[in-house]
DNA sequence: GTCTATAACCGGATAGAC
DNA sequence: GTCTATCCGGTTATAGAC
C-alpha cells in the first residue's frame, strides 16, 4: 500500500479510536477494531506504536488539548448587552445542547476518564484532563464578566472548578435519565447561585449583590 | 465439596464481584476472577448463573436496593436546633466523608452506571440505579427541613435532583484531582445555594427568604 | 514499510466424570 | 452438585515474506 508518514499514521490511528470510543466505548476499542476502522493493518498499528497503552495515552493527550468543550456565552454583537446571570445561562447552554447534540462523545469523555483513573500510571492523564477543563471554564468565566461589565467577587479558579462540577453532574444526570427540563432546571439553579458571586464593576457592588436573589428567572 | 444453596452461592459471588469491581474495576471483574475471589470453581459459576450479564444485572440491583449513600445530616440530639443551611452543610459532609473513607466504591458506583448506560439492554439499570439515589437524596431533603422547621419552596424532587447533580459533579472532580479544600468549598456553595431554596415553616417566610445572602457561610 | 500468518494468552461458556 | 478439562472466539503482540 502507500507510505503513509509515522506520524500522520498515529494520528489516523488515534481519530480512529475515537470514533470507535465514542460509538461503542473505551473496553471495545481493541487495536483490531481500530485498525479495521482506520482501514489498515494490525501490523501497521505496531508499527507506529509500541503497545494500545502508547496510543490510548495519545489519544488521552489529543483529546485534552483539542478540547473545545464550549463554555463561551453564545454572543451576539448585535444584542442589546445583558446581565452576568443571563450570560452565564447562555454559556451552559450552549454547552448542553453541545452534549444533546452528541451524547456519545460525552460518554466517551466520562469513560476515559475513569479509564486514566483506573489504569496504572494513568491517573495523572486524567488529571490534565480535568486542568484542561477548568482552564476552559476559566476563559468562559473571565468573558462572560468582561461582556456584562462584571467582577467575579472569588477567585476565577474557584468559579471555573464550580462550573465543571456543575456541568459534569447535570451531564451524568442527563445521560442516565436523558430528562431535557430536570437539566435545564439544574443549568437555571446553576446560573443563579454563580451569579451570585459576580458584582457589577463599578462602586456601587455590594448592594446590588446583597440584594440579588437567586431564584430571579426560574420558571 | 460442601453443598450450598444456590440464593447463598449467587449472594456469595455477587459479593466477591463487588470487591474485584471496588479493587480493580469493572472490565476486571472476569468470571475467573470472581470465582477465585469467592473460592469457587467455574463451573459453581454457571451453575447458578446463566451468564455474567446475569451476574452483573444481580450485582447492579443488589447495589441499587442496599445503597445507603447517607446524606443525612449529621445528627446530634443534644446539639442545639440548627438552621437549614448547616443542617445542609452537614449531610454533605457526612457524604464527602464517606466518599474519602472508600474512594474505591465511589469509583465503582461511577463505573456500574456507565458500565450499564454502555452495555445494550442495560440502561434501564443505570435509570434505577438514580431513582434511588434521588429517593435517598428526597429522604435527606425532607429530614433537614424537618429537623430545622423549615419548608422547599420548591418541589421536593427537584431539591433531591440538584443535590444528586451537585454530590456527583463533586465526588468526580474529587476523584480525579483530590482536592479536599476544593471540595469543601464546592459543598459550601452547595449547602448555600440550596438553602435559598428553604423558608422557615411559619408565616414571616418570604422577608427571610428574599434576605438571605447566598454568600454567608462560604469561609 | 506493509502485508499475512501465527504465537501466546485470556475471555465466557460447556461437557462429562464423579 | 461440584469438579476438571476443554472448546472456541477474541485479545495483544510479533515473525517473517515481499
Amino acid at each position: 500500500m502507500t507510505r503513509i508518514p509515522p506520524a500522520d499514521r498515529r494520528a489516523a490511528l488515534v481519530q480512529a479510536a475515537l470514533r470507535v470510543i465514542a460509538r461503542d466505548g473505551v473496553t471495545a476499542a481493541t487495536t483490531r477494531r481500530i485498525v479495521g476502522e482506520a482501514g489498515m493493518s494490525l501490523a501497521s498499528f505496531h508499527y507506529v506504536f509500541e503497545s494500545r497503552d502508547e496510543l490510548m495515552a495519545e489519544l488521552v493527550n489529543a483529546v485534552v488539548s483539542s478540547e473545545q468543550t464550549d463554555l463561551e456565552p453564545a454572543l451576539d454583537a448585535s444584542r442589546a448587552p445583558i446581565g452576568i446571570r443571563a450570560a452565564i445561562r447562555s454559556g451552559l447552554q450552549h454547552y448542553f445542547d453541545g452534549v444533546r447534540a452528541d451524547p456519545d462523545r460525552e460518554k466517551a469523555m466520562f469513560e476515559l476518564t475513569q479509564w486514566a483513573l483506573r489504569e496504572p500510571g494513568f491517573a495523572p492523564l486524567a488529571g490534565r484532563q480535568y486542568d484542561r477543563y477548568y482552564e476552559l471554564a476559566e476563559r468562559a468565566a473571565r468573558d462572560a464578566a468582561a461582556l456584562t461589565g462584571s467582577v467575579w467577587n472569588r477567585p476565577i479558579a474557584e468559579i471555573a472548578r464550580l462550573l465543571v462540577t456543575l456541568t459534569d453532574g447535570v451531564t451524568i444526570a442527563w445521560l442516565v435519565t436523558r430528562d431535557d427540563a430536570a437539566a435545564e432546571r439544574a443549568l437555571d439553579f446553576a446560573a443563579d447561585a454563580l451569579a451570585a458571586f459576580a458584582e457589577p464593576a463599578d462602586g456601587g457592588a455590594a448592594v446590588g449583590s446583597l440584594l440579588h436573589n437567586p431564584n430571579a428567572g426560574i420558571r
